[in-house]
Order: structure tokens, then C-alpha cells, then sequence
DNA sequence: ATAGCTTCCGTACCATGGTACGGAGTCAAG
DNA sequence: CTTGACTCCGTACCATGGTACGGAAGCTAT
């Protein structure tokens, strides 16, 4: 119940460097403002930070940049319900976006693994194999939703 | 029939000074190699330069990251199919992760979303509504799958 | 032929999310 | 009380995918 920072980050599959940068951003409680572990130099972590960076995983996983992360923790706190619902409705509509976008591209990409099958007969056309796909309905991640 | 780069640009949607820096990546014609257009300083484009900056951008949506849409333009030149079977299948398998991890994400959102509804009773656990989705089984695009 | 918009080109800069480095301090075991 | 592992901290560096800047040269309409 009192973890150090190698076991904080391994209990969630992170690197050690990269609690460190979270904590520059003020995702995760800083050792600097000392008073709250208990030793004078070396922080201890608890339950608590190990609950906070499961959840910025979580929080990446569903696209959260980590502003918004740090946000959602602060919100956590403040009790912003709007907000936190705000967030998470229009996080919502691009997470739908992006999933019909890589939904879409799926398909592309499975004719193209097709066509190009067998050994060496048949359309192998690599450049073709994605052209109904243009526009925003078919286009993905960062480009049409975000 | 003969398009200025900001022409092009607009034909996909994107900046001219991302059809430069595509041109840079190789990932477009270059003009320096002049020969090619027909005026001493200036080039012009035509389908076919629409067509590859078009699967560019599928091939973005698609996951690929602009090293790989090199190789997949080369492999589409050069017709090497087991490469170009190899790398859709490599992908497909990462969309395949990268989707389930959204649409799991997706879950957590939404029922972050309705348990902060109402106006002000009732549960708003903004870090716990995710508490369940950890592992690999419910991450998502660049952590896990890639 | 001169103004005013594009184009060309190199170079520099940006955000995002880390990752690595180096030096100093701490801690626990032998 | 020294050795070796781990920590702290600032700072620098990295990849990815652009975006912006500034000067010269070209194109186009008046």
C-alpha cells in the first residue's frame, strides 16, 4: 500500500518516465509540494494514484487528449456535471465518427488484401482499392473527426 | 486538365502546403525532377496526382502512417503483391484491435455520459466510470493496438 | 510594363505524447 | 560504511504530421 514510482507505473503497464511527464502535467499528484507522502525526498504512491493512471488510460483509450484528461480530473473533483457530461457527449459523437471511419476503411482494406490474394492472377490494384472511399464519410481518426 | 498545386490541394481538401510536404516525403511528385510538366519553373498536375493525393488520404484514415503509404505507392509501381497482401493483413489486424478498443471506450463513455445526466442527484463517478475497461481488452489506438 | 496574386523553396516552428540523459541524493543490504 | 539500486529533477531529444515565414521568380489582367 505504498508503492514507488517503478511499482506505481509497472501496476499499470506504463513507464517510469512517462509518470514523471504526467505529473509535469498535472495528471497525477507531484512529489514537489513534499508534506504529502511521508519521507523528506522520496514520494510514496497509494491506492489512489494507482486508480488515477488506470483511468488516463482509459481516458486516452477513448481519445481524450491530456488536457482533457487533466480536466475531467479536475472536474472529478468540482463536481462540474454539465461539463463532464458536455465532454463526454461530444467525445461521444467522435468516437462514432471514427469508428464508421475505420469501419469503413476495414472494408477497403479487406478487398485489397483480397484482390491481391492468390499468387499472381487477378487486379492487385493497390492505389484503386481505396478510391470510393474519399470524402468525410469514409475518412477516419484525426482528419474528419476530432 | 492541368491543376496548380492549390487546385490539387482543394481537389482532396487539404493545405498546399501539405501537398508540398508530401512532396517532400516522396509521397507525391516532385517537381524538382522538372521534365516532367511542361513549363521551365512551374508544374502543373493532372488525375493522376488527384488520384494518389486521394489515397493518401483513405490510407491515412485507414491507419497507415505516411512511411508506410510510401511503400504501399512504390509496391503499387513495382507490383509486389505478397508485400502488399502482408501489409493490408498487418492493418486489418490492428483496425480490428483499434475498433474493439473505441467501441469498449465507447461503452464507458456513454454510461459516464447518462450517469452524470439529470440536473444534480444521482452518481457523476467520472474516474470510476472507466474502472472496468483497463487492460488491453479495452484500450485503444496507440497504446495497444499499432 | 507594372501591380498583385501564386508558386517555389528552404528553413523554422508547432502540438502531442513521450523517451533519454546526467548528476545528485536516498535507501537498504552486506 | 560502502556498494548498488532506485529516486529526483531539469533539460534535451525524439517521431509524427503538419503549418508558417520570407524572399525570389512566374503568371495574368489592366
Amino acid at each position: 500500500m505504498a508503492l514507488t514510482i517503478s511499482e506505481l507505473a509497472r501496476s499499470s503497464g506504463v513507464g517510469v518516465e512517462t509518470v514523471r511527464f504526467y505529473q509535469r502535467k498535472g495528471l497525477l499528484f507531484d512529489p514537489r509540494p513534499a508534506a504529502t507522502g511521508g519521507a523528506k525526498g522520496q514520494r510514496h504512491y497509494g491506492e489512489e494514484d494507482v486508480r488515477r493512471l488506470r483511468f488516463i488510460r482509459s481516458a486516452k483509450a477513448a481519445g481524450f487528449i491530456l488536457d482533457e484528461i487533466a480536466e475531467l480530473i479536475s472536474l472529478d473533483h468540482t463536481g462540474d456535471r454539465p461539463r463532464a457530461r458536455e465532454m463526454a457527449q461530444v467525445r461521444l459523437a467522435a468516437l462514432d465518427l471514427e469508428i464508421a471511419g475505420l469501419e469503413a476503411a476495414r472494408q477497403s482494406l479487406r478487398r485489397l488484401a483480397q484482390e491481391c490474394a492468390g499468387s499472381d492472377e487477378g487486379p492487385c490494384p493497390i492505389l484503386e482499392s481505396f478510391e470510393e472511399t474519399a470524402s468525410c464519410g469514409g475518412a477516419g481518426s484525426k482528419t474528419c473527426a476530432a
